[in-house]
DNA sequence: AGCGCATCAATTGTCTGACATTTGATGCGA
DNA sequence: TCGCATCAAATGTCAGACAATTGATGCGCT
């Protein structure tokens, strides 16, 4: 964590990898206090704007936290959850939404990954993700429902289902993958059989997670796929039409 | 894209904020060029620096780049799989090492997710992916090989698994569960009978997806995860001992 | 002695202005 | 027409200053 030489990079680039990856080294623990900006000039030779467009560098990524004030200072942040949450998520739409990446490959990813989940949910669901499923199940069901608005539910429903696994780890990393879907859902537009099929599934699911029957699940999950690619093909086909 | 009151958060997250929601709603497509930095000031009434910290903000995401000269600016940058896959590694690896994540909670997670990768590698493997597995088999028998060797190797051969499902989304949500784990891993010390086991394991799976045969696969894993929770426990037995 | 309050000092947030560097575009001359 | 020097635009960096925030300090009063 020192020299800085005059490489093709920015000098905030490299200053930001150099704490980055004293941070992932161990050698600033979570909490720690980095030194002052002041400091961090001194000691890589740089003005103070430059450590600064490095430590903003650090702070978009929620590495650390700033607080101003007499004790204030930068602070090896602990990363969350929710904070990386949101962080996959994002990157992972834009992803999806730059790199025209296939309905199929998505759908395909997303239901693999999500039946990965239907033993342990099986298993392991607590009354209040099978109160979730149920409530998302009858909103779906309400008939003046937007097209949008009915995958937002869809999300929801799916998102119960990931955490029902108990596995932080598996919902982190299902995150991006359920979520950065609906934007390319949305494009769907349901007629009121689409959305029958659809919840008699999300029902069939439902149940087959109460019931702890993890089989059950993933044939729910595999239907319910099908049906998905299905009507994407005819949304694609009439738009080409 | 446009105000800016006198809340409590810095004036450069919030421009940051303002311009990756442009991105994220397709306001500004891949490619195009944001104004100048002097541009930049004058719409959101703000300094330079104080335009240039939000800028790296995004420039740290990947969401833009920035060229100097003539006909340089910032521009919205192609977010690929390649820097998506290296923030998704960092941000798991903290996220994993700073949360106190169990190892049995995150090595279910990824053979969760590895097992949901086994059917559809098993009928798209390429001669390459079973190429590189080989290799990495024949690399693990070697017998004056380092743990540390040892574990980097087992996460190549992973990898090439989850590459032979051929699909990108799966690759880049995985890449995050496999890769992340190695720091938990490489505490993991191996006797030669330990990995004797696991390279048996390795080949069984290797043949398995070489045959097609996406369930001998599976079984392959769950055998795997076994061996590795089994091998995890005696290392933690023996240090808490 | 104990409590409350004003002051202080350290630190980040922001601004101004300037210069350095890079790099495509321009225009002139051979 | 080609090649080269120059130019202009933009980002990268620096120096110095002031504002705003906030915990710590010390004084005075009870």
């Amino acid at each position: 964590m020192q020299i800085n030489p005059q490489s093709r990079d920015d000098l905030s680039a490299q200053i930001a990898k150099a704490i980055k990856d004293a941070i992932i080294q161990g050698d600033l623990i979570v909490d720690a206090r980095l030194p002052s900006e002041a400091e961090l000039c001194a000691q890589f030779q740089v003005s103070r704007p430059t450590v600064r467009e490095a430590l903003k560098r650090l702070a978009a990524q929620s590495l650390i936290r700033t607080q101003r004030g007499a004790t204030g200072g930068a602070f090896v942040n602990r990363l969350n959850f929710e904070d990386a949450y949101a962080q996959h998520i994002t990157t992972s739409t834009l992803l999806l939404s730059m790199n025209a990446v296939s309905f199929e490959t998505a759908c395909e990813a997303r239901y693999a990954l999500e039946r990965a989940c239907a033993p342990l949910a099986a298993h392991r669901r607590k009354a209040e993700h099978l109160a979730i499923m149920r409530a998302e199940i009858r909103h779906q069901s309400e008939p003046d429902l937007s097209d949008e608005a009915f995958c937002t539910s869809d999300v929801t429903f799916h998102r119960a289902l990931v955490d029902a696994a108990a596995n932080p780890v598996l919902s982190y990393q299902l995150a991006g993958a359920v979520e950065a879907m609906q934007p390319l859902m949305n494009i769907i537009t349901f007629s009121a059989r689409d959305r029958a099929k659809i919840i008699a599934l999300h029902i069939r699911i439902a149940d087959a997670i109460a019931a702890g029957d993890g089989l059950a699940a993933d044939a729910g999950l595999v239907q319910l796929e099908q049906e998905t690619l299905y009507l994407a093909k005819t949304v694609f086909d009439a738009r080409s039409a």
